[in-house]
DNA sequence: TGTTAATCGAGACGGTACGTCGGGTCTTCTC
DNA sequence: GAGAAGACCCGACGTACCGTCTCGATTAACA
């Protein structure tokens, strides 16, 4: 029976992971990606949580990963969906929450992965599967409860110039990430949305 | 005559600097640049060009600094401008041509500006005026000119949707950068300018 | 038992120096020293013994450091002290011992050691205190020995005539570092001492 | 006529040698090399005298030819001979007064040139040469003066442990290099004389 | 009750690149 | 010509991180 479980389990043997630690460094690299991006070192990441270097490389394979991790964690415990009504309303606020949450230290966990992602070619699969295809996806959702099933080239045409229309602020900071740009935003989506639905 | 000269010129003093030297650094900048992005060290392209990283520091403060203007050289002895008829075929063209950029070394070298402008803020502001303003206040002439007069943060809002969905796609590559997305995308901001237009 | 280690040990965290990097590092500095003493740069070091600068730069703060425990380490392994028998036969020994280590690679290294005490002056009292007074004391020993007890101010003068006379010959090099000049220099030591003990 | 008297005196055709430069750079070599020798570059004389580095390269082929000239010019004018009665005194006065120039400027000078003299090995003859040797001889007829003839080899030895000990003194800074030590080393020479004279 | 295996802090180690200093040579203009 | 200015290639500096590697000391599950 026993033997079992641990068959499904997979019950490692030796000692098990310290679930503090692994949370020491998530938030330390949390930290450290608001307080600018460049100063994220995995050596500094160790310094700062207390940490061996050995331990974070035995479980995260580079620094976009570590990143990655931490973001989704924060994200989670940050987030907190709220109920919405019609699915325009619905869109409407998964916009705006998604503007402003970059506005903040999501922004900067953001900015640190697109870089990781052009610096190491590695990680740019994994960090478009594991984020940015997840918040396309959502916002697909989203978008085609309030304006109807849509062509997928269209609709990925869609979700490029919102998400690529944020991003670029957050990477050029030539205009600012507030409600203002999300609901212009909104707008353009919705005329772009009527035009293709028709 | 040579009065006038001297008296605009200025003419600096001790050994003038060596062109063939600058030529040679800002080449071997676009081609580190093109054979992966993480790959610029000040070092390499020293090495590369066969100069001394002094002379390199000398001249540009930053690895930013140096691929801008690799980039900017490199631009203007690539692309060609092409003789338009309608405001309507400009705009178009436009946007075909700046898609076909970014999908060559073009797309290489501001990849890597974005990257450097994240990793070294002092950077930002520099690539944003001398790169990011100048190509909007292009576009934005092409676009005025096929859509009639638009309300200033309306105008912003259009670029950073063609910008914006340019560079995701530069940057995440989850689709191409192939004329069809150009085409899409004019047809986009066409309708995006008649609502407002309006 | 293992008690009395422990406390007496006080072991050192993490992973212990390799004895071997360190001998490669010595004993290269000390044969590069002996190929010109100018050529000896830390970088150079490094590249010869296979090894990281800051491996280098971790155990000894600045190049004298080097090359002192370089030149300690060499000495150790290569001096053998011979028995003597009547302490003038153990003073002539020691001055024509020192002579003659110092017209091999131990000169060189001195050379090196007064070069770098000179340009790096936080480097002359570590020189001082660990290389020169030692042999100092050591000779002091042999003259009194053999002299009888001298007056400090007078010892200081006769240890200063026989070190300075060799150094003066192994950094000019106007006259050789020969048994001939042992044999004078013992002889005149002898006279100084003569003169002082009545 | 005229063409004669050039080819007689060599003189030389363009712009003559400006001396006042000369002066400047000598001293300002001399002031460099009393605030700590280390700190001797040729970019830092040129940047502090307000001359070119090649107009210094153009007279002097190393640091160490252009110290030695600054030393040279400076003990010129600094050291005024006192006239001297017996040969005794004349002795006593001559190792007095160089112990006393080594305490200062002067003595900054020497050490800085010794240090030249084992990094760049093309400089030691000359340093022999015209340094070195110079001073030697000045001493050795005072010596001879005041003890008599003496066997060339003993003659050495002597000037040896004189220089040599002060030399010693002047680059190990374990003993002051004052009038007692003059007085105490003269004191030595005049025993090793008598018992070389017998 | 050990034995075994993995975690974890600590830190040594070979590398690559950083940005700076100085060396010695050169090229240009001015006097 | 001499001289100031300064560009240029080069070698070295001392530092920061990289990713890998040993260590000793824990901390479990297994025997």
């Amino acid at each position: 029976m026993a033997e079992s479980l641990e068959a499904l389990g997979s019950r490692p043997r030796g000692r098990p992971r310290d679930p503090q630690v692994r949370d020491r460094i998530l938030e330390t690299a949390m930290r450290l990606v608001q307080e600018g991006g460049r100063k994220l070192s995995i050596e500094k990441v160790a310094a700062d949580a207390g940490v061996s270097k050995q331990t974070i490389y035995r479980w995260w394979p580079s620094r976009g990963e570590l990143v990655l991790e931490a973001l989704l964690e924060f994200a989670t415990r940050t987030i907190v969906p709220r109920p919405d009504g019609s699915p325009e309303r619905a869109l409407t606020h998964l916009i705006e929450d998604t503007v402003a949450a970059l506005r903040g230290p999501i922004g900067d966990a953001v900015r640190s992965l697109l870089v990781e992602s052009q610096l190491d070619s590695g990680f740019l699969p994994t960090f478009r599967d594991r984020f940015v295809e997840a918040r396309r996806e959502v916002m697909a959702g989203a978008l085609e409860s309030s304006v109807g099933e849509l062509d997928p080239e269209r609709l990925t045409l869609m979700l490029d110039c919102l998400f690529g229309s944020i991003w670029y602020r957050l990477l050029v900071g030539h205009a600012p990430l507030d409600e203002r740009f999300a609901t212009d935003l909104t707008a353009a989506v919705a005329t772009l949305g009527a035009e293709y639905a028709s």
